[in-house]
DNA sequence: TTGTACGCGTTATCAA
DNA sequence: TTGATAACGCGTACAA
C-alpha cells in the first residue's frame, strides 16, 4: 500500500506537505505542488479513508435503511437519497431491514460500529423506538422517512397518508362503490394507522359505515402465504366490490390472491392502492393509485440529514417535519358501477 | 466517544485486557471478563470499526455495484448478495452506476478510498475495463456479475444469454411468427451481444433470415426519450408480428412505446424478453420471459468473492466461471398465429 | 493471566 | 512555505 510517506520520500518533502497537497490546505509553492502531484500519479496513490476517518472523527459515510429493497417506492426513494448524498460529497451505504425489527437491530449495530456520519431510516415500525434511542444516545444524527415512531422527536419526511387514503375511498364511492374493504399493513406502523384512519374518514364522509370485518391487516412487505388473506376474503358478506390496499406491495399481493380465486380486476372487483408501481405503471397503466413522490422522500430527507450533520455544533435547530402530498392517479382498476 | 481506555480505567485493567474481552482472544480470568463486560454495558461501549480497520488492514466491508437499482433483476440479485455477505460476517455497501461508465468511475474511487475488502461488480460494459484494471492494480478482489469484459480474467457469474434468447425466438417461431424484431441493449455490453447472437441463431435454426433493420440497440437502462425507438418501429416494413426485448426494462419501455402508438400486446403484436419482472409477474402473469435466477447471481457471486478474499494469501486458485441457465416462462404476451 | 510499547495512515498543532 | 511531533482507537508482539 502506497502511503503519503512513500510519496514524501520520493518527492523529497515531508509527509505533511503531501497531506497539504492532497487536501489543498495551507500554503504550498506551485513547484512542490506540481512535483508531489506527479509522484502521486506515478505511484498510483489513493488516500486511505480509514486513517483519515480515524483522525477526523468523521467518515463522510451516510446510511440509508429501507424496509423493502424490492419495493419501487423505496428504490426510487433510494435514487433520490443517493443523488442528494453525492451532491453533498457523501457516500451512501444501503441496508434493507425486510420489515423486520430484528434485521433492523443488526443494521443499527452496523451503523454504530461503522461510525457513519448520519442515517436515513424508514423504521420497521413503532418497536423501532429503542433503535432510534440508541442512535440518539450515541449522537448519530438521523432523519426518519415515511413513518413516524411515537416517543421520539426528530427530523422527518412523511407522506399525507390520511388524506391520500381518504381520496382513494372517495374515488371509489364516486364510482358507485358502497362495499369497500381494506388490506393494510401492520397497525404498529404509523403510515398504516393513518391510512386506516383516512379510509374510515372517507367512508364516514359518504355516510358509509365502517365494518371491522372488512379490514385485513398484515405486513407491508411481501406476503409469502396468501391463505390467511384468502380466508379473510372468502368469508366477507356481502362481498366487497372494491378493495383499498395500504401500499403497492399489498396491492400486488391482493391481485395475486384474487387471481388465484379467479376474480378479475376490475370486472369482478375494483382495486386501488397507496404508492405507485414505478415503471410498470407507465408500461401498463392499470392500477389506480395515490402516488407518493418517492424520489423526493429520499432527496429531501437527505438534505435535512446533511444540514443536521453540518449544524451539529452550532445552534440546535428545531426538528423539521415535511409532509408530502399524495396524488390520485386514475387508471383502469376501478369499475364504474353507477351509470 | 467511549474507548477501550475509558473502559480499562473504570474496570481497573489495561486496555489490552479490554481488547481481549471484546475479541475473545487470549486467556482471561472469568472474573475480569465479567467485570469488563459490565463496565462496557454501563458505558454503552461500541467498538470503533475505523480504528480496527486501520490496524487490521481489512474493513469487513464489501461492495456491490449494480447498474440499475430500479430493475427487479438487480434488486433481487442484491438480496442474494446481501444474504450471502451477512452469512459470511461481512457488511455490504451498495452502489448504482445507472449504466453509466462515468458514475461507475466515481464508485471505483469510492471503493478504493473506502478500502473495502472486495467488490461484486455488474460492469456498465466493455469500457469498464480500465476500472477493473484499477481494482486489480490495487489488489482489490472482485467478482463480475452478469456481464463479461474482454481483456480481464476473473471470477464471474453469468447467465446463459445466448441459449435464453434462442429459446425465446424458437417459442415465437413455434407460435407462427416469422417477422421477429429485437430491441436490445448496447453492443458494448457482453450480455447484449450474446442475446443478439442467440436471436440470430434462433432465426437461423428456423430458416429465417436475419434482417439488421429489425434490430434496435439502446441502453439496458430506462429510455427517457422514446422517439428514436418509435421512429425505428414506424419504418419497419413489413411490420414485425413479434419483438424480443433484451431485458425486462427494455420490454417495459417497448410496451410503453407500443401503447403510445395504440398497439396492443399480444393482440396486435407479441412481446417476450429476457429477465422476469419480479412480483409484478406473479400478480399479473403477462410477459412471456426467459427468467434468470437473479437471487443466485448475487448469492453465488458473493460466495466466490468471500472465498477469493480468504484465499488471498494461499495458493492462487484458477478463475471460476459460473453460468446459470435461463428458464422460459410462457405467459400471455405471445399470440398464437398458426391454428 | 495481564500489561507495555509500538504501529496502522492520516491530519492538527506548533515550531522553524 | 515547510517540517517534526503527537494524536485518533485499536490489535500484535513481546515481556512480566
Amino acid at each position: 500500500m502506497v502511503t503519503i510517506y512513500d510519496i514524501a520520500a520520493k518527492a523529497n518533502v515531508s509527509a505533511m506537505t503531501v497531506s497539504r497537497v492532497i487536501n489543498n490546505t495551507g500554503k504550498i509553492s506551485e513547484k512542490t505542488r506540481v512535483k508531489v502531484k506527479r509522484v502521486m500519479e506515478e505511484m498510483n496513490y489513493v488516500p486511505n479513508q480509514t486513517a483519515r476517518s480515524l483522525v477526523l472523527q468523521q467518515t463522510k459515510l451516510l446510511f440509508l435503511l429501507i424496509t423493502d429493497i424490492m419495493n419501487p417506492f423505496y428504490t426510487t426513494l433510494s435514487r433520490g437519497a443517493e443523488d442528494a448524498a453525492k451532491k453533498n460529497g457523501y457516500r451512501l451505504l444501503f441496508g434493507n431491514s425486510d420489515e423486520s425489527i430484528e434485521k433492523e437491530a443488526d443494521y443499527i449495530t452496523t451503523i454504530l460500529t461503522a461510525r457513519v456520519d448520519g442515517v436515513l431510516v424508514a423504521p420497521a415500525g413503532d418497536p423501532s423506538l429503542p433503535h432510534l434511542e440508541t442512535l440518539r444516545k450515541h449522537n448519530v444524527p438521523f432523519v426518519l422517512l415515511d413513518r413516524e415512531v411515537p416517543g421520539i422527536e426528530c427530523d422527518i419526511v412523511l407522506g399525507d397518508s390520511k388524506e391520500g387514503a381518504r381520496q382513494l375511498v372517495s374515488h371509489l364511492v364516486a364510482a358507485g362503490h358502497r362495499h369497500i374493504a381494506m388490506v393494510n399493513g401492520s397497525p404498529s406502523v404509523s403510515s398504516a394507522r393513518l391510512r386506516l384512519q383516512g379510509y374510515q374518514e372517507g367512508l364516514k364522509l359518504s355516510d358509509l359505515r365502517y365494518n371491522a370485518d372488512y379490514l385485513f391487516e398484515t405486513s407491508f412487505g411481501p406476503v409469502n402465504d396468501l391463505t390467511d388473506m384468502e380466508q379473510w376474503f372468502r368469508q366477507l358478506n356481502p362481498r366487497p366490490t372494491a378493495i383499498v390496499a395500504g401500499n403497492n406491495v399489498l396491492a400486488v399481493e391482493t391481485l395475486r390472491m384474487l387471481r388465484g380465486r379467479g376474480i378479475r380486476v376490475p370486472d369482478d372487483l375494483s382495486l386501488v392502492c397507496f404508492d405507485d408501481l414505478g415503471p410498470y405503471s407507465e408500461a401498463e397503466p392499470f392500477l389506480t393509485v395515490a402516488a407518493q413522490q418517492a424520489y423526493q422522500f429520499g432527496y429531501m430527507g437527505m438534505q435535512m440529514l446533511v444540514e443536521r450533520i453540518q449544524e451539529k455544533e452550532t445552534a440546535r435547530l428545531p426538528w423539521k417535519k415535511i409532509v408530502l402530498p399524495a396524488e390520485l392517479i386514475i387508471r383502469r382498476s376501478v369499475q364504474q358501477l353507477n351509470e
